[in-house]
DNA sequence: TAAAAATACATGTTATAACATATATTTTTA
DNA sequence: TAAAAATATATGTTATAACATGTATTTTTA
């Protein structure tokens, strides 16, 4: 759907770039919203998930905290906080890097596996709406979005 | 920049349309970020310009809060309270409806307009950065976001 | 090599998101 | 037309974002 149909503007945009702005804010809540449903029945939040990913790839070598600041989608969160919540429900552990006594090792526990292979196994994708486009469409998107960050 | 790269990602994206839900995300992120920074001078948070935009474009008319709702970008915020906080800072007014009492107007004040105004003047724009795309790699970029979300 | 600077992470605080529920008014229905 | 349902908005509560600051450890520098 266009977008100014979306946010019902009866408006043009000021410019084509104006446009890509709120394009992509607005797709981004979107896709953020859905993901918050579909994560809710595993009591994950979007960013836990994504830190949990994070971890798994890692496995079985620990993450430090920069790490996993360095590969989240939104750096604007607390990663720190982020291990916190994931130790509470016992999703990850945390331990003293030996190397460096200022850094921690995080780990994926087997319970935050167990999770991420329940949510792989039900839900068929986080982003299975988005066959509304071609792969040669969602490469040219790919494509666009990071030349836009220049 | 490519989204691996930018997320410091070692291992390939499952799908391509994985890709683009970390693509969108951490695309709509950085711009966020960009506009926190660029209005936080003017005492607006991007949530509070886009109710005040909507509200100028109205503008004399009044808008009701599920105008706001409709328009808003990001759906997930609490439009009644984001009009308290522009309220407080006088930059709209609020007064209930006389054809529906169960309804508020809503109204950009002279001290909203002009503090809209002083942010056209000095910030050269919000989506100035996204001049790394031509016109037509833009339209692009809208149109296929526009078919993602079907 | 001792002091200064930098680094890695944690934590305190305030504002806002997320969610549920409440209240007043209007519209629908039996 | 009175009761039920729907609508428009407000508000209470808990969790998290946003920002600043603190602490321990490591690295750099004079």
């Amino acid at each position: 759907m266009e977008i100014e149909k979306a946010i019902k503007q009866n408006v043009k945009f000021s410019s084509e770039y104006h446009k890509i702005a709120v394009n992509i804010l607005f797709t981004a809540s979107w896709i953020d919203q859905g993901h918050i449903q579909k994560l809710k029945p595993f009591g994950l939040t979007p960013q836990q998930f994504n830190i949990l990913r994070i971890l798994r790839g890692q496995h079985p070598k620990p993450a430090t905290i920069n790490l996993l600041i360095d590969r989240m989608i939104d750096k604007s969160s607390n990663a720190s906080r982020l291990v916190d919540r994931l130790e509470q429900k016992g999703f990850v552990n945390r331990c003293v890097n030996k190397d460096d006594k200022r850094a921690v090792n995080v780990q994926i526990s087997e319970k935050g596996l167990e999770v991420l292979k329940s949510i792989d196994e039900n839900l068929n994708s986080l982003d299975s709406d988005f066959k509304t486009l071609s792969i040669e469409e969602a490469q040219q998107l790919n494509f666009l979005l990071d030349k836009l960050r220049g």
